[in-house]
DNA sequence: TTGCTTTTGCAACACAGTTGCAAATACAAT
DNA sequence: ATTGTATTTGCAACTGTGTTGCAAAAGCAA
């Protein structure tokens, strides 16, 4: 992952007609170099640089950041919230499907996989699809081969 | 989904050389008689006969259960474990479909859903697929369409 | 009934995430 | 640059789900 400048993710933030803020762009900086999905808790550990982001603030930026479809938001195994940066030009969700790998909690835009839509029992209505499938990434897949 | 007498329910948990206790007894009944995932709060309110199920035992006769392979658990998106029971002959993992009343909040479960495996990108290795469909139920479309 | 082990109930705790509100600040309009 | 205003931040207190330790109660076998 090749790390961006400041400026980059700043125009990222203007680009959505939103107020760039230290703490928007030191968080999704973060989470753009990360090659993990992130905790709340790892995200507070690792903003070292600078003064310190509150935990208030920091969840509310991490909302605000799924909510502009900039990053995800998966519950993992202990049900804690992770985030990871979404990919750059990031449809619309519920289009398309996620791969979540459980070693690294990181998550993948799977966009060429149609989700089709099943019949539902009758007076059900459906708005929108989730569909995830779990497993092991190329990457975490290399390292566990190596040990 | 017809109802089972106590007796079974006793032979079964008996048959596991448990000892059969009411709290046990009754939690298991009431999960095998719901067509739904239940979270621990849903079968607090749902026990009201007999004496009430004091919190720790009920967290606590839940995890039995899905140690013992009876029931199911899973975090839902609100991060809230919903239990349920494990069928019979029980099906191989990762086949679970679900459809979530975003009204409601409840989850029913679709028994036949195809989760047809996707092909992933080169690298990766799936181990469950997680099929959600988000909507309306029918109880919940009924009574917005009488308002 | 006795005795031993498991299960229950209580109180207190841990931790992730939320809410309300006043102070600070990004940014646009002057 | 200065001012005005809506957005964002920081703080304190709170909510809700799930956990731990331990003594009392209950299941079950002898």
């Amino acid at each position: 992952m090749s790390p961006e400048a400041p400026h980059d993710i700043s125009r990222l933030l203007r680009a959505r007609g939103a107020r760039v803020t230290p703490a928007r762009l030191r968080v999704l900086a973060l989470l753009r170099a990360s090659e993990r999905g992130l905790s709340h808790h790892d995200i507070e550990q690792a903003l070292t640089d600078g003064a310190p982001v509150d935990r208030v603030t920091l969840y509310r930026v991490l909302d605000w950041l799924v909510e502009q479809g900039l990053a995800h938001k998966v519950a993992d195994e202990q049900r804690v919230f992770r985030f990871s940066a979404a990919a750059r030009d990031d449809v619309p969700h519920g289009a398309h499907a996620h791969f979540v790998c459980d070693d690294c909690n990181k998550v993948f835009c799977l966009d060429d996989l149609p989700p089709a839509t099943p019949r539902l029992p009758t007076g059900f209505a459906s708005t929108q699809i989730e569909f995830a499938i779990h497993g092991h990434c190329a990457h975490c897949n290399r390292r566990e081969r190596h040990q």
